[in-house]
DNA sequence: GTCTGGCGAGAGCGGCGCTCTCGCTCGGGA
DNA sequence: TCCCGAGCGAGAGCGCCGCTCTCGCCAGAC
């Protein structure tokens, strides 16, 4: 390990055993998430399954909020995918609207335990926010990017131009549509609004607040996200 | 203990040491969740807490669920006391909506391991949701009252009287107002959608999820809640 | 061909939820 | 007033957990 040189992306047997072995372990780790949840997710089962014993691991993940953390980046990404691949570009902004949030409460109750991981309660002390921002942004994107086309195929009534950062972050605004006279922030706050009331409402059907409440959820969710969608202006 | 008599709720000395230690407990066990939150909440701290042994704790709760399940129940009940208490009936229904959103979210900043414990991800297998939906549903019962007061004040525009037991259940809609000609389904469906709304924003809120698109949170959440009152017609 | 860095195993620490057994004590029935 | 058992707290212990440290080995880098 004199350099490092031009050829260190190509990995030598050691790293390609190595990256491996890790896939296995985060391989096994989802899957024990799946079954049992976050909460009990152990360090020590995830090593039995890929048979190596519990300190061995650790050669590999730090700690169980490591591998944890694992998770959600692959959480995050996997539902962003998910949203990418249900929008339709060239549909009307309210239908790509209503197909990308279905296929986020899909996802959602086809993974509930990777759901309630990424938007439940944070688990450990504090996880790294930071590594996950990319990962966790890509549902609002696709979110944006409807908001944004509507807005440029003219589909949005003129709007004041209010700007204020402090309210929505500049970033938070490039995603949101980006820069046209038809969005202001009264519009980016709906946008924002709109987006957590998705979330809220899959995590109250998913988390259970909604027994009792609404029985057929695929027809309350149509109607509660079209409203969402009429209030956003799609 | 041959019968149980008239004077039963004459409560015996015993009693009266046993709902003591039990009251002391649980005192424990909030500010352990307050502190640490749940997943790191441990029975046997709480133990040491109170001067007891661990094994002398299982005299007062079962196990550390039913133990979490109290805190649960507790935490409805403090937060819709918070609710009623920021109500102001004579005020207009939009100003009342307000008040109210603005004490969940005082109070869920106040007590975010609370909050988490209530609307984040459920924490055991699945712990006694049906003990726990009286507590649960003040709050929802306070918003419903001021729908069902603007609706009664004549402030919402005639609607078209859909119902739909299955969109939306007998009981929610006995909350969400009440039987009036201006509330059909579709503004249960936006009531209910609101609710689950203003979870979503306190929710993304406390659990960082506007971290880098949000600065000013409580001019965004006074804006997002007024969008919402004029969603469903306040 | 050597040798060293990375590896897995093993033992062990403290903490956890929970169980069971054992004496004590004190309140309530006689 | 007495006595006795229900209810109690303590203690030991089981099998988990996350995490650490040490050790011997072996293969891959030079």
């Amino acid at each position: 390990m004199l350099s490092k040189g031009i050829l260190d992306h190509v990995t030598t047997a050691r790293e390609r055993v190595r990256a491996e072995l890790t896939a296995e372990i985060t391989d096994a780790a989802r899957r024990q998430l799946a079954e049992v949840g976050a909460a009990a997710l152990s360090l020590r089962a995830v090593a039995r399954e890929v048979g190596l014993v519990s300190s061995a691991v650790y050669r590999y993940f730090p700690s169980r909020d490591e591998l944890l953390t694992r998770l959600i980046i692959d959480g995050y990404d996997a539902l962003g995918a998910a949203a990418e691949a249900a929008d339709r570009p060239g549909e009307a902004p309210r239908v790509r609207w209503l197909a990308v949030c279905r296929a986020v409460r899909a996802w959602a109750l086809a993974h509930p335990h990777e759901y309630a991981l990424l938007y439940g309660s944070p688990v450990p002390g504090y996880s790294a926010p930071r590594d996950t921002v990319p990962a966790a942004s890509r549902v609002a994107v696709v979110l944006g990017r409807i908001l944004g086309d509507a807005a440029r195929s003219g589909l949005l009534p003129a709007a004041s131009g209010d700007r204020d950062p402090s309210l929505v972050s500049d970033d938070a605004a490039a995603v949101l549509g980006g820069d046209h006279p038809a969005i202001d922030d009264t519009v980016r706050v709906r946008a924002l609004m709109a987006w957590s009331a998705v979330y809220g409402t899959v995590s109250f059907e998913l988390f259970g607040h909604f027994v009792g409440s609404v029985e057929d959820g695929d027809r309350y969710f149509d109607r509660a996200m079209t409203e969402l969608a009429a209030l956003i202006g799609l």
